[in-house]
DNA sequence: GTCTATAAGGTGATAGAC
DNA sequence: GTCTATCACCTTATAGAC
């Protein structure tokens, strides 16, 4: 794996231990990943680690609920802004895809270590992750009711437009030649051809939907964030 | 974790290491199963579980290779059997649906485990699995051809379609409640939706494609392979 | 807050007897 | 083919000096 450079100093080291601790899980995996890995790309001694965390599973835990919190608080912000089943399905999916493209690190840690967690943390991470998938449930379902669409299973859809976008962070490259805006289209266009979205018996399109400043929704939600630092050990 | 107990002696030690190793990968992962693990799994020593494979990483290639063959074979040999891009891609989904479903734990160690291969194997999985897209993609670009399919864009889709069947080993459960045939059609006809499949200008449903039988195509290719067995270490 | 040193046990893999 | 015993090293985590 070869010896990489610890990450440039002037962040708090709290901050550093996250990022380490994040782009580690990320790419290599939890168990694959030692705590002198993260100390050394943290610039700190594996005794010092133990100041910003209480274990190494006490690390990721707090890293995927952050990863969760997040895209969950974004939905909820963004579904308030829209009432009709077709936008907020197309808003929910563009949401989707931006994170798992911008936030890559974090949604891969989310999507794939939750078999590393044991029962006390398991628990609690999946009932956020329930509570994220039940917005999308609920849009789904609404748009049943009223007419917007027409698929066969509403759970089963649910989940497999969701899969479907998180995929997203197997793909891409943020520097790639995929331009992301155009990427979140596609799958938001995807997703209406799926549910058989239609307005006035007319199938809906990408275009037909109204797009929104992605960059500005979770730049909101960073700065919001970080003024209430979360700490991932109650320092005395 | 707790003591599990050996696997039923009978067969062969071969198949029981294989047997042992792929249901430990996908059920803790591959760093986290350590190699006394699968020794006690498959009723034998540590040092014998070394006549049974060179490495631990050649039998987690091994595993992936099988999964990854097996899968491309039979999506070759299902197309062959019709022309229609609409028809292929229904029969796509299916197959990789029932797969990722009945197969659960070959799917999920193929899906899951691309990180833990270091070089040497990553290259030769890499190529089946790029082999195996392939098959997907040629579809869907005549597809678009015909003019069956009405996409923004057939890389980005294919990979959509792909990830959204890939999906369903992340919830299904074999003895759930529901129906593994009608989970098959609801994804079929969530892909027909995603690619505004038209015949005669009319948007097709699952129901205007035709079913296959999926246990008896998996069943053939059982026993054809069982036949060539093919071995992890050869065995002087 | 940060370090060096170390505890206590797990890791993949092998030697050599039977 | 299968085993017991062992190697060299790595793992998470902590004690105690500064």
């Amino acid at each position: 794996m070869g010896r990489r450079a610890a990450q440039a100093p002037g962040f708090p080291t709290n901050d550093r231990v996250r990022r380490a601790a994040l782009s580690l899980f990320a790419l290599k995996g939890y168990e694959a990943t030692g705590i002198r890995d993260i100390a050394n790309e943290a610039g700190i001694s594996v005794a010092t680690l133990y100041n910003y965390m209480s274990s190494k599973e006490d690390l990721l835990i707090s890293i995927m609920e952050e990863g969760l919190v997040q895209i969950r608080d974004v939905a909820l912000r963004t579904l308030k802004d829209q009432t009709d089943p077709i936008e907020q399905l197309a808003a929910l999916v563009r949401l989707h895809v931006w994170r798992h493209a911008n936030r890559r690190q974090s949604a891969v840690v989310v999507d794939t270590e939750i078999r590393s967690l044991s029962r006390e943390g398991l628990t609690h991470i999946i009932s956020l992750r329930d509570e994220y998938e039940n917005i999308w449930r609920e849009v789904i379902r609404r748009g049943m009711l009223d007419g917007s669409f027409d698929v066969l299973e509403p759970k089963l859809v649910t989940l497999a437009i969701l899969e479907m976008c998180t995929g997203v962070s197997h793909w891409f490259r943020p520097n790639g030649e995929l331009n992301l805006s155009y990427v979140s289209d596609v799958f938001a266009d995807a997703a209406l051809g799926m549910t058989r979205a239609k307005r006035n018996d007319k199938p809906v399109r990408v275009s037909d939907v109204s797009r929104m400043d992605l960059e500005a929704i979770f730049l909101e939600l960073d700065e919001s964030n970080s003024s209430g630092a979360r700490k991932t050990k109650s320092t005395s």
